[in-house]
DNA sequence: CACATGGCTGCAATCGATTACATAAAGACT
DNA sequence: AGTCTTTATGTAATCGATTGCAGCCATGTG
């Protein structure tokens, strides 16, 4: 009975009308009078039918589908956005598919041989290091507008981005800790070469530069964007005949790992050092001490990403390839900053 | 020139062959001469040659693609999980693809439908939510051989599943803490109805029972995977006229809300009251107090999913479908226990 | 009444790859 | 030389849906 799956035939058959009324029906309700429409719908219901998409995707020369090209799967910073690309994606109909950088790679594949293959028809890319072979590569496609990058970006590249405001964040993170009445502000980055690193180190130095207190050399440290990172930096800024009396971290999970080894060594937060982080991953709110953070909503940036890129797809326009919409960033001010100590 | 994609009828005219020797030389290299076979990946090299996923889709009716099936795209827990799956899956030619049970159902569109109408040829369900009638219907697809459960399961449902050694983790955390001397140990569960709440709250149960230290019943409480779960739970224990020595923690996070509640009311950690977590999450070695946990491994039970779901795919057998495979799980001592106080 | 118009519908080509079957060529053996 | 394998290749049907084009019918108009 309903062992093989109904074909469009079948559904057109019990329907008594060609298939031709059975795929206007489904895909464009209007071109077919209100009986035919009926009788198609009936026997879909009673034929279970559904669409094969491998079939309309051959067909339509588009897959409904989108690809989320991640750095690192394993890093919890990405779900939130995902969950946002989801949220608005699925509700439009396409579905979402999603890949690492490095494992493309390592098997040989590329990343516009998505576009190539017809596997997707769209790409949201929050991968930074993208080289300029790959992205050369993207503009080569015919689906190059249909190309948006979230979170990170690739400096140069002529590719529109959904990004936090990185540059206002550091420096309302530097201005904070300057009304606090601190002078002598370190910074700890994430990794070298990665955009999100240069953006909030430039607006820190700059930031502090602008308020004349501009940090020693060896207070900007740099590592990566997780808790050792943190823990390093702790342990220089420990060894340092001067030390600042404050801290602004590029990244939440940064602060931790600083601030429990300045703890384990009986350095007091804030009490002796304020430290600022940046994300407002959920956590923060309930570490002791609770951390003060730039608060990034991953969520919506996630959902601005897939907008744009829904946006970009419909009208076939290229559009503005230097677009770049920045989400709101706020400060949280919680209890690891304090009024630098007399 | 390469303005549109090179199509195989391409390749076959530049190599001087016909489609099917192409087509061969691409997916079953041994049955074409080496001539042949050179002549045709040359064509392919100098057309840009890539076949097109949709065609080969329709005629083999397979997708190579897999779902990931998840309650909750926005849990950092699952992060792990998926880059597990995806560095199988990928270097073995699938793709994958997310989905998030509630936006499945909210755009009316249902599981199974994936395989229907060829989305997906394997899936891996992350939800243990999944009503009845949304198994049966996985059940009645041809496909029902290529359905795995990974982290959380179904009751009773009748598919193969990977998971970590819940029961055991629980009995270990216990353990632990009667080493150390407690005989009065609490223990906040997860959300209600979910299969690893269960699990581990039932092994819990059970261990206390046999080591003759039964909770008192307030002393066990349920809420959520979440901090404000255990912050709550905090807030409850304090208003206790019997305050237990120790706490076990279905998760990490829990545990986190607990203890920063409780210290926010001086109750010292472990000095009154020691807590156990569950996961080892990669915050928790750096948490102050550095978390004593049960440690999951989520990276490999996303790739032991992933292997067992190819493996069945493979062998076109059904196979064992109650087979559940079971992932280490151990205890990692750090500060958050201590010996009970006298 | 003849003809134009517009709304529906069906026919059949098409998307691009895979593969069953047929055929040809090249040994292998009697 | 004749027959039988074996190996390599080509031909053409096929997967299932979409859509340009043409035809049909009912209605409107001169």
């Amino acid at each position: 009975m309903d062992q093989k799956t109904a074909k469009i035939q079948d559904v057109a058959r019990v329907a008594g009308v060609s298939t031709a009324s059975v795929s206007r029906t489904l895909s464009n309700p209007d071109l077919v009078a209100e009986k035919t429409r009926n009788a198609v719908l009936e026997a879909v219901k009673a034929t279970g039918y559904r669409v094969n998409r491998a079939a309309r995707s051959l067909r339509t020369q588009r897959s409904n589908t989108i690809l989320a090209l991640l750095p690192d799967l394993g890093n919890p910073f990405f779900s939130q956005i995902l969950q946002g690309i989801v949220s608005v994606l699925t509700p439009a109909g396409y579905s979402l598919l999603v890949a690492e950088t490095k494992q493309i790679v390592a098997t040989g594949d590329t990343v516009p041989s998505y576009f190539d293959d017809g596997r997707a028809d769209g790409m949201i890319v929050m991968d930074g290091s993208l080289g300029a072979e790959t992205i050369e590569a993207l503009h080569a496609t015919p689906q190059d507008h249909a190309v948006v990058f979230a979170c990170e970006w690739v400096n140069g590249a002529a590719f529109p981005s959904v990004r936090s405001g990185n540059r206002r964040g550091a420096e309302a993170a530097v201005q904070h800790l300057y009304d606090l009445g601190h002078r002598h502000i370190a910074h700890v980055a994430g990794p070298e070469g990665n955009v999100l690193t240069e953006a909030r180190r430039d607006a820190f130095v700059e930031a502090t530069n602008r308020l004349g207190c501009a940090p020693r050399l060896e207070w900007v440290m740099a590592g990566a964007f997780n808790l050792n990172a943190g823990r390093e930096a702790a342990r220089d800024l420990l060894a340092l005949a001067h030390r600042p009396t404050a801290v602004f971290c590029a990244s939440d999970e940064i602060a931790y790992g600083l601030i429990s080894e300045l703890r384990r060594n009986k350095v007091d937060v804030p009490g002796e050092i304020s430290v600022v982080g940046f994300d407002d991953i959920e956590l923060s709110e309930h570490y002791v001490p609770a951390l003060t953070t730039m608060r990034q909503d991953r969520l919506l940036l996630g959902r601005r990403a897939a907008e744009m890129l829904m946006e970009r797809m419909r009208s076939k326009q290229a559009g503005d390839m230097r677009e770049i919409l920045v989400t709101p960033i706020e400060l949280v001010a919680r209890d690891s900053t304090g009024p630098v100590a007399t």
